[in-house]
RNA sequence: GCCCGGGUGGCGGAAUUGGUAGACGCAAGGGACUUAAAAUCCCUCGAGAGCAAUCUCGUGCCGGUUCGACUCCGGCCCUGGGCACCA
């Protein structure tokens, strides 16, 4: 050991270390005690952020601590290879996207060795190894002929200029980011996964998901959105037409002044054949896209159908319009104007002179409007007085009685759309005759790969563009055919890497079953804006392996710890804010111990952490002083007897506080604090020379054990020196016996809830013995002298509190 | 707009089940060491009042519940994430 605190050298010797002694293949074969950590596998971008960083670095404390605790821990470790950006290199500086991306690959493997985190090298995947993207292919036909994939006609970003489908990131206030050109919405044909076959057995088992946030399992229970609501059946005035709207609140029905029809709704386009207003209406807003958010945010524009139907009980006429804010995609694509209880509706009829019926009262509504909340119902004939509830139940069992509609759950949740117009992902494995059928490709010309030699500058779809590749004699009938052109959405990919990862070399299957006792996943962790899409999609995956009996249980990750994001001023780090900060700089500073400390120690792990360099210094700061310490106690430290027990039993209360937040609590930046208290007071023991050279060799080797998840490196180098310890993966720091029987705590003493004196009592004291003794003590009495105690109250070891007058 | 988070000193944060607000760290100021600087070490550090003991106020804003509220309830403001083709 140096007298100084080397990071380089140190790091260096540890992670030779750690390298020589994995062995994966081993570990595998046992499933006792096994400990799956996964972090979210990154997308090989080019350079590691601070925001994986962190992720990794939760990560590798989870496993270490596990494996100090005895547990047979598998952490892997991989890449999600396929995506956008390698396109848009290869677009931009002339480079194939697997040149791109396996260099970046190489160079930020090197990078995270660099970090020292515990990975499992030898089970790593890239998913744009045919190797590994065979699989979906194979698993793709699987769902094809279950009946779970299909194809639709579904709407794209079309840029009128490149020819090519654009992303929504690439669509920048409505033009393309390269040509500039106003977007438009094309349909086009595009492959679908049933996940709304799945949509209630995803939402039941969310209960079953312990060890998930609640934020993450409310986020998910409300994407999928369930609800009942009511089909109701609106008949056209002029002809026998029916018009079924649906609504989730049915005891506004007798506030309803017009009915909104969606521009891409049947009956919208019929009459856009003969009427040349709606015609335009239509061609104008089929051009700009529609979701939820721009629904609610888009300047609410219609036109008047001039036809009338009827209100299913009053009978009144009511106007039919089509409107630019009506969703297909959720309901019937007809939806019944509220406008005195729905913000859009009242904006539509604002804007269009339509009548407001206020039908729900409640304390809110006396003079503002729109008003969504639930209440008492008026000017609703026969159901006045009603509440919105009951309301509900009793309009739709009228309308379910006279068959004027139909009682309905819902679910906000869609379909997959897995069809992409993109060369860098997994081909879709289909291709097609000349009259349009689809063929499976037989399983034993799988894996489908992409063409090598193909021509990326932005404009169309390079697969659909390579006519060598696309074009193909069918193997079952010898007819001319053409290759399905389309690949996979990247969320494929990262739905199931968590089971290859068992079993990265399989030429034969896509899992062994053998492995599967290694599922589900003990502990994900990964970025919070993951919580939903990608959380959804691989749980949906799961349950899709489970069906095949691939795996055997419900749900992949028992455990699931969503990180919050780095930001620097405030801002999330981005190249265009120019705010980033490269991991690198600081490693090759400080070393990978100090960012590791300081990442952890600025926020708790699931909070957005604020980026600060002169926090960072901090940290280096406690590292140094830590070695030196170390130095002293081996090296020149030599007192024989212990003067006090203080300091040994805050080592106990140091060990289970640590213990409590890295293993229940997950709250990292707290277990630092306490072992930095805990080196402050040893420090300060050892200056007084209080304590014996061989309880200060045990102090230190325990913080060493404490810090060994986050700063393994210089803990190594630590216990390395002390000799009679494990330096690599040491066990778990055990407490000291015998030190802290009978101790003293403090109660304080309150006086109408404030804060009044302080007292130190034996800690195995009844109540009745602390009331007296706080009764005794001089600064109460003074507060007590001229008032009478009305109540007291009493906390054990905590407070008591004095009620007076 | 909708769904889910967050808001505490100059800054990052702590307070684990409603019970001492500000642990731990950064920055700043003062001091020691040094020819000097760096490094290191020591002290001070929410606001106001007071010679002091100490007191009052204080956790985004307004209100409520409670002996007691950063914590629970209602309303509002600001801010981060997601809104289905960024991953």
């Amino acid at each position: 050991m140096n007298k100084d605190y080397n990071p380089r050298e140190v790091e260096k010797n540890a992670q030779e270390v750690w390298d020589e002694n994995s062995c994966t293949r081993e570990k595998l074969t046992r499933s006792k005690d096994k400990y799956y950590v996964l972090s979210m596998f990154p997308y090989p971008s080019g350079k590691l952020h601070i925001g994986h960083v962190r992720n990794y670095t939760i990560g590798d404390v989870i496993t270490r601590s596990n494996i100090m605790k005895g547990r047979n821990v598998f952490q892997p470790m991989g890449w999600d290879s396929f995506g956008l950006p390698a396109e848009n290199a290869a677009i931009k500086n002339n480079v194939h996207p697997e040149e791109w991306t396996k260099s970046n690959i190489a160079h930020m493997r090197i990078q995270l060795k660099n970090i020292g985190i515990l990975y499992d090298w030898d089970n790593e995947i890239s998913t744009a190894d045919p190797g590994y993207f065979k699989w979906e292919q194979w698993f793709f036909l699987k769902l094809l002929k279950k009946g779970l994939v299909y194809r639709k006609l579904s709407e794209v970003n079309w840029d009128p200029v490149d020819k090519t489908v654009l992303a929504n990131e690439q669509v920048i206030d409505g033009k393309g980011w390269r040509s500039g050109a106003l977007v438009e919405r094309k349909k086009i044909p595009q492959w679908f996964l049933k996940i709304t076959d799945f949509a209630d057995d995803l939402l039941n088992d969310i209960d079953k998901l312990d060890g998930w946030p609640e934020s993450v399992k409310l986020m998910q229970k409300n994407w999928i959105g369930k609800s009942k609501g009511l089909n109701i059946n609106f008949v056209s005035e002029s002809s026998s037409e029916i018009f079924t709207a649906f609504t989730t609140r049915p005891d506004t029905l007798f506030g309803v002044t017009y009915l909104a029809i969606s521009i891409n709704h049947d009956i919208a386009s019929n009459l856009s054949k003969k009427d040349e207003k709606i015609k335009n209406f239509i061609t104008k807003y089929q051009k700009q896209k529609l979701s939820e958010e721009t629904s609610a945010k888009v300047e609410k524009d219609g036109v008047f159908t001039g036809k009338y139907c009827f209100h299913p009980i009053t009978q009144k006429k009511i106007p039919i319009w089509i409107a630019n804010y009506i969703l297909d995609n959720y309901g019937t694509g007809v939806v019944m104007g509220v406008p005195a209880h729905d913000p859009r509706d009242y904006d539509f009829a604002k804007k269009f002179d339509l009548e407001i019926i206020k039908v729900i009262d409640n304390e809110k509504s006396t003079n503002s409007l729109p008003n969504v909340e639930k209440g008492t119902l008026v000017n609703s004939s026969e159901f006045n007085g009603l509440k919105s509830d009951i309301a509900k139940e009793k309009i739709t069992n009228y309308f379910q009685d006279n068959n004027l509609g139909e009682e309905v759950v819902t679910y906000r949740l869609r379909d997959w759309g897995i069809s992409r117009q993109r060369y860098w992902g997994c081909p879709i494995p289909v291709y097609y005759h000349e009259d349009g059928t689809v063929y499976p490709v037989p399983e034993e010309d799988l894996p489908v790969k992409l063409p090598k030699d193909i021509k990326l500058d932005g404009e169309g779809n390079p697969l659909d563009r390579t006519s060598e590749w696309k074009d193909i004699t069918c193997p079952v009938t010898g007819k001319k055919a053409t290759r399905e052109t389309d690949t996979f959405d990247t969320f494929f990919e990262s739905s199931w890497y968590f089971l290859r990862f068992l079993d990265p070399h399989n030429e034969k299957e896509m899992f062994n079953k053998k492995f599967k006792s290694w599922l589900p996943v003990d502990q994900y962790i990964g970025g919070i804006e993951h919580a939903i899409l990608h959380l959804l999609y691989a749980r949906f995956f799961y349950k899709l392996l489970r069906d095949e009996g691939i795996v055997d249980n419900d749900e992949p990750f028992i455990s699931l710890l969503s990180q919050g994001m780095v930001l620097k001023d405030g801002a999330k780090m981005s190249k265009s804010k120019g705010n980033t900060i490269d991991p690198d700089d600081i490693i090759n500073k400080y070393g990978a111990d100090t960012i590791r400390l300081f990442i952890l120690f600025a926020a708790p792990p699931e909070q957005n952490l604020e980026w600060s360099d002169s926090a960072i210094e901090g940290g280096y700061k406690f590292l140094k002083r830590f070695w030196k310490l170390s130095y002293l106690v081996c090296n020149s430290y030599d007192v024989p007897k212990n003067k006090n027990n203080k300091i040994l039993i805050k080592h106990n209360e140091t060990i289970d506080k640590v213990s409590t937040d890295l293993f229940k609590r997950k709250s990292y930046n707290t277990a630092i604090a306490a072992v930095m208290e805990f080196f402050n007071s040893l420090s300060k023991s050892i200056d007084e020379e209080s304590i014996s050279n061989e309880y200060a060799k045990r102090c230190i080797s325990s913080m060493a054990k404490l810090l060994y998840p986050i700063t393994p490196h210089i803990c190594f180098a630590i216990l390395s020196e002390i000799k009679a310890e494990k330096a690599s993966n040491p066990e778990w720091p055990e407490k000291i016996e015998g030190v802290d029987v009978g101790q003293e705590v403090q109660v304080i003493v309150q006086i109408n809830g404030k804060l009044r004196s302080k007292i130190n009592v034996k800690s195995d004291l009844k109540e009745e013995e602390i009331v007296k003794i706080a009764l005794e003590d001089q600064k109460t009495k003074e507060y007590l002298a001229k008032a009478s105690i009305l109540k007291t109250i009493y906390i054990p070891n905590k407070l008591i509190n004095f009620v007076i007058k």
